[in-house]
DNA sequence: CACCGTTTTGACCAATCAGTCAAAATGATG
DNA sequence: CATCATTTTGACTGATTGGTCAAAACGGTG
């Protein structure tokens, strides 16, 4: 049906984001993309602007899929504390499940830095920006219905949670098993106690 | 002078360390090394291995330079609590002095993971291991002497160090300003008090 | 000054890279 | 069934990749 694409773009995308998120962006082909995703080389220009917008559009796409989605749920959560443990929880988990210990995207991305233009910069500091949001909000929230002592300072907590996480995704890839990452996990809920 | 060489090998693994450091290893080519060092690729085919070889040496060069060597001598430091808060503030002051941000090579290189072969992998976590092992040390000496509380339990703490370190080192290339990373690390000296 | 072992040099290789493009294929529309 | 807008296809481009190699350059040695 040649007058309609015999795909869905949001599919490629989702495809291709796996590849890039597997291997890296500068390590990614366009030839592995078309592997991947059986779309031939010329189909997929047509569709796509490119490697690089390919790689934007994977990007936006992780992010509203993972974790966007996500923190909204965990905002439902009425206990503050255990909003910020069930993340880390989901977070330990999906590192571990992962048998390909891919990371996570957005720091994958962040450390190849020099690969990518400042619109990519942009996206991994808003998707930063909204995690280190969410925890600020479930700390002072946590603070004022007196579940999280008032000597846990929001923002500099904050930002220590998420380097955790950073640290966590970081250190999952390999350097760190189940007990260790569990551990800092704990250690993260610690500081907000 | 043809019987010997005309560059010091050292330099030139050095040089080439801090392009892949730059750059990192997918997207660092031969040319970028060539360019760099002013070695003439036959010279450098004749002295190395290869791209891989190089930058393992690099990466045992960084190690030994920069990292067994700080930990050595924080090591002679009295208080355990002021090492730990001597070794975060280094790392806050060379990721900011750092005008690429080029992070830190060992993690950055823990995050092209598929790209690298398992003797790479080792070499990145016997680093990784190094400083929590220096973590570990410094913790439990400080408990002995009653310097650091025993609530605080010596190996998910050092853990949860080494994970903040990673975040500074990651949220330091872009995310995180000054303010930011200094927070995080006086949160972990907390996390040891 | 001829010889020798080593280093230097730049041309060269096949493979792969991201991206282009014209021709073929397609099915709705009249 | 012809036309049409669109997609599909794979061959193609020039550039770059990591790596090779034979010849030239060199200075110590006899």
């Amino acid at each position: 049906m040649p007058w309609e694409k015999s795909f869905e773009e949001s599919d490629v995308v989702e495809q291709a984001m796996e590849v890039f998120w597997q291997k890296g962006y500068a390590a990614t082909s366009i030839s592995d993309i078309t592997d991947a995703t059986g779309i031939k080389r010329g189909s997929l220009y047509n569709a796509f602007d490119g490697k690089h917008d390919l790689f934007v559009r994977g990007l936006l796409k992780y992010g509203s899929d993972r974790r966007t989605s996500k923190l909204r749920m965990l905002e439902t959560v009425d206990d503050p504390r255990e909003a910020i443990g069930m993340f880390f929880d989901s977070l330990v988990k999906a590192t571990l499940n992962d048998p390909d210990k891919k990371g996570c995207l957005l720091f994958n991305t962040a450390l190849e830095y020099p690969s990518h233009d400042d619109d990519v910069k942009k996206l991994v500091n808003d998707g930063i920006k909204e995690v280190v949001t969410f925890f600020e909000g479930r700390i002072s929230h946590g603070k004022e219905s007196g579940i999280i002592p008032d000597s846990v300072e929001t923002r500099p907590a904050a930002r220590a949670l998420i380097a955790l996480v950073v640290g966590i995704r970081v250190l999952g890839r390999g350097a760190f098993g189940k007990t260790a990452l569990q551990q800092v996990a704990q250690q993260a809920i610690d500081l907000i106690s």
